[in-house]
DNA sequence: CCAATTGTACGACGATCATCGTAGTTTGAC
DNA sequence: GTCAAACTACGATGATCGTCGTACAATTGG
């Protein structure tokens, strides 16, 4: 097909994004790897899935996925056969400041004592 | 017995506190409603379980308290028959700067918005 | 010693979770 | 039209979670 895909992914808006949820969603290894991989990428780019090399099976990747864009943490767009992730920085520093930055020095923290 | 009490609890020191835990002890609404409370303390004061009025039973609670304390968000300390709970809030923030303060932040802006 | 207060221990319950494998769908490239 | 790449859907499984009630333990105050 040449028209856009219909293939469209639900992601809560701005305001329906629970601390409790994106709290959640950062409490696990595989997502926090995630988030920090998204981070740490320059501009718009965003990755796709595969881009990032988790070490569970590629259900699960999906499944890490489904859980960061529903939280509100990621949003998802499809492109082509891939799936591009983009971190929501825009809207996470809106209605939490200094959260995520918060979150990600903690765990670069964390990370440098060795852990 | 006039001899202090031997029953004392397990804590994480500060290097065994990980941040997946931290996190995910505070991604529920009573655990935050808990730090909520204590962070709202002036000094060293604390507060007894039962000073925090929670909607669950009293075994819940108890298990609350404890996953905080596992995860090195509180400290508890027997006192008579009661149990005190004080933030580690010294040690979260030498653990993690500003993160405490982030989600604090963030819990407020989200009820303040009528979450 | 007795009673009241405060919190625990111990199941038990249904819900959610992280994980997997297999089989499928969508897309882009040839 | 075919094929490979990328991701999904759908169970299934074992672990953990939040919750409860009941029964118990430790301490303080009369």
């Amino acid at each position: 097909m040449s028209t856009a895909s219909t293939r469209v992914l639900d992601h809560p808006e701005r305001e329906e994004i629970r601390l409790e949820a994106v709290l959640h969603a950062l409490s696990d290894p595989m997502r926090l790897q995630v988030v920090r991989f998204l981070a740490g990428l320059s501009g718009e780019e965003g990755a796709s899935c595969s881009a990032i090399e988790l070490a569970v099976s590629k259900s699960t990747t999906t499944h890490h996925f489904r859980v960061l864009r529903e939280a509100g943490v990621i949003s998802q767009v499809y492109r082509g056969t891939a799936k591009m992730n983009v971190l929501r920085r825009g809207d996470l520093d809106a209605l939490f400041p200094g959260l995520l930055d918060g979150v990600l020095a903690a765990d670069t923290a964390q990370r440098r004592r060795g852990g």
